[in-house]
DNA sequence: TGATGATCATAA
DNA sequence: TTATGATCATCA
């Protein structure tokens, strides 16, 4: 068994390669990948949906898109306990804190990589050693139309907040399934946002996530 | 104990 | 610096 080397050519060739991964432990995804696995993610918060990608075709590298563009599918690995659950919240993408003219919800890059997503639930519990975290089998995602008009509503008010210049009064509290949170890789980081007189200023770089009351419902959908 | 704010690694 | 892959760690 090892990873493929050409991405999918269409959506049931992707979940096939996810459900032959499933129940499979990141120790043994690792190995056969002939790669190592960290002792912990503690350095290498990333790893799990590095390999998951490499397992399942996706082009690496960061590209302000989906993970398989020719699809139109974002993947997501999803940390869980043993009740399908969700461990963490999970991040979507960079938010702008200069507004680009024109973005609506629609043309947005959030409902963009929210469109069609491939869930990847791993076993996350700190308590298992993470070689033996196993897979769970992988679904598609396609927001309803009442998760869609949450999630716009949500990131319309954030948006707002953005273009009046009050990025500095965002807090994770705002937002119900969608909210702001710093992303970093380290407090030091800066980049430019507006004050409320429109001048420049430096802040913490921002990221959208999604809410675990948010995952929590796909996947108590998926898994009862 | 869960959520918020902070942080780690890497690529281009 | 802007992004990607996220989880860690602290505190209410």
């Amino acid at each position: 068994m090892q990873p493929p080397t050409l991405p999918p050519s269409n959506e049931d060739e992707l979940l096939r390669r996810s459900h032959q991964i499933a129940g499979l432990s990141l120790g043994e995804l690792a190995h056969f990948a002939g790669v190592v696995a960290p002792e912990n993610l503690k350095r290498h918060k990333g790893w799990p949906g590095m390999l998951i990608e490499r397992w399942l075709g996706a082009t690496a590298g960061s590209k302000p898109q989906q993970d398989f563009p020719e699809l139109g599918i974002e993947l997501k690995t999803i940390p869980i306990d043993k009740h399908f659950s969700p461990l963490e919240t999970t991040y979507v993408c960079y938010a702008p804190l200069i507004n680009q003219p024109g973005v609506t919800w629609e043309t947005s890059n959030v409902r963009n990589k929210l469109q069609r997503v491939l869930w990847v639930p791993l076993e996350g519990d700190r308590q298992i050693p993470l070689s033996n975290r196993r897979v769970a089998t992988a679904f598609f995602w396609h927001p309803s139309a009442e998760e869609d008009a949450l999630l716009q509503k949500d990131w319309e008010e954030l948006t707002e907040l953005i273009t009046l210049g009050q990025s500095e009064t965002i807090t994770a509290r705002l937002g119900e399934a969608l909210h702001i949170r710093p992303k970093a890789a380290s407090g030091q980081v800066l980049t430019d946002a507006l004050d409320p007189d429109g001048k420049k200023i430096k802040t913490r770089p921002r990221g959208f996530y999604l809410r675990t009351s948010f995952t929590h419902g796909l996947l108590q959908r998926q898994f009862g």
